[in-house]
DNA sequence: GTATCTGCAAAACATTTGCAATTCT
DNA sequence: AGAATTGCAAATGTTTTGCAGATAC
């Protein structure tokens, strides 16, 4: 699932996405990270690296990403848009405890009949509990 | 599904809720309601029987509903919260034409191997697309 | 009469927009 | 130079908070 870094600039063009410095950098930290950052914590980590960076700049990258079908939007809480860089079909658990969002893999669903007839475009699974590792501590 | 109305008052309270006016309005338009409303057309649909509901007060009632589990939160769009009244296990596919969320019902689904281990105790299954209706009209 | 509930006003956040400065070609 | 991109500052929208008044038991 995890993409060559050495060919993020080639995978941006091919999405029709002029790789400037700032979104060559927000793609490859969304690559690289697993934690489905949020605008909040892709800003934080990268104006290190990128002192100018602004906000605006961050919301513009993921809006285009967005729309170019490159990452896709976890909204698994109402108070915090999350963004995956992985946009093949999964699922994502968030632990109720540690707060971290984990993919897990579906099985390619059956069929599902109340659906026949309608266009599905997009869809997502979330399920929300306690990871195992929490579970442990907790003991 | 329906709840029935006469005993609104008893399942507020069953849940630990005492049963003002402004909070049976609320939950009896939840039920009522097939449309999983946002507080903004709450408080629309509301303002006229209750003239001095305020947004607040829709807001902790909600809060209020869903932390003693006789709501659940719609997360499918990232810029609109939506409720539903109905917590039995099932999906919500939004149309992305005539914006319309319909419930579906989804077939108990498999255990999921990735997740042995972890405690679940909220899952949600959003699907977006056209809907036949739409699908008709643009044809 | 004490608790709780409601609702106004302000605060806190998240996101978007307008526009000027910068960068790329 | 011309077009696209960036980033500041202000605007917008949503949700929360503090608190005073109203209501319920």
């Amino acid at each position: 699932m995890l993409k060559e870094i050495d060919n993020l600039e080639k995978y941006l063009r091919d999405a029709g996405i002029k790789p400037s410095i700032q979104r060559l950098k927000i793609f490859e930290y969304l690559v690289g990270s697993n934690s489905h950052p949020t605008v909040e914590s892709i800003y934080s980590a990268l104006s290190s690296q990128i002192p100018t960076l602004s906000k605006t700049t961050v919301y513009n990258t993921l809006k285009l990403f967005q729309q170019q079908g490159i990452v896709i939007i976890i909204n698994i809480e109402d108070n915090e848009t999350r963004f995956d860089a992985d946009i093949s079909y999964h699922g994502h658990f968030k632990c109720t405890v540690c707060k971290e969002v984990k993919d897990f893999p579906i099985p390619k669903h059956e069929q599902i009949e109340a659906l026949d007839g309608h266009d599905i475009s997009e869809s997502h699974f979330y399920i929300k509990g306690i990871c195992a590792k929490c579970k442990e501590l907790n003991k």
